[in-house]
DNA sequence: GGAAGTACGCACAAAAAGGTAAGTATGCCG
DNA sequence: CGGCATACTTACCTTTTTGTGCGTACTTCC
């Protein structure tokens, strides 16, 4: 019998496979589109917004901001606005998100690597397999 | 002028900041919200479609089945279906996935165990910092 | 003096992701 | 003999995500 989980009994110190996890959010955050770019991208220093932006290719405006924000927000990166003229604001990782920019990292840059092994997604047609009766 | 990318120039061995970048729609199929679940949880070896369904908390029959056949695609994944009375069907981690899956649980495990210094996203106002004139 | 650059927030719209329910074929359990 | 379990697919609908402009306040460059 499937009886859901009676309580909040799974969340011991982070089962990722439960539902109710706390880590989930954070994983998101980390492993989300522009989120895996941006931390990569900040590992190479201090960086503006627009210089982010140019270094992103193909984030908006919109989206940028929102993720630079969910990672500042869980402490991973460091905010930093200037009240000049033009505006001005430098964003850079904590400490803390350097050691998930760095596990990112190593899982892009294996993916990178192992790119030509990896199947082009030929996507083959629903076919059973294994025939054996 | 931002003139769009004359050709194929980025894509010589894998700029994940390029848009075009081959390496994104893997990155996006590993790192997907059920993506990253799914890969840890074939760590512990071969699973059939509803012991997986019901060891990673909160996915649908739907994302299950399509997740998989994402990471199927890319040769991450091996699907053995046998065509039997009820249903059976068995899918464990190729190599790659393997190698692949050792990376999002090393991330994984990184978030379990920092999330106690992970900010709570206490989602602060949007006010400036840093007056200095 | 008009255009561009800066770092966004906002409103609107399109696209993508995700959930739910139902259907399938059939042996097994009660 | 009816219901459950299996592994999905498909259709339909809701939710979330993402992109596109627009506006801002002020300065610098042509």
């Amino acid at each position: 019998m499937p009886m859901p989980d009676s309580l909040t009994d799974h969340l011991r110190r982070g089962d990722l496979m439960a539902v109710n996890c706390p880590s989930r959010p954070v994983m998101r955050a980390i492993t989300s589109q522009w989120g895996v770019l941006i931390l990569m991208a900040l590992r190479d220093g201090t960086h503006r917004f627009s210089a982010l932006r140019r270094k992103v290719g193909g984030v908006s405006e919109r989206m940028l901001a929102e993720t630079l924000r969910r990672l500042e927000g869980h402490g991973l990166v460091t905010r930093v606005a200037y009240p000049v003229v033009p505006p001005q604001t430098e964003y850079s990782l904590t400490p803390l998100g350097q050691e998930a920019a760095a596990h990112v990292a190593a899982l892009a840059d294996w993916v990178e690597v192992t790119l030509p092994r990896l199947q082009p997604q030929p996507q083959p047609q629903p076919q059973s397999a294994e025939l054996r009766e």
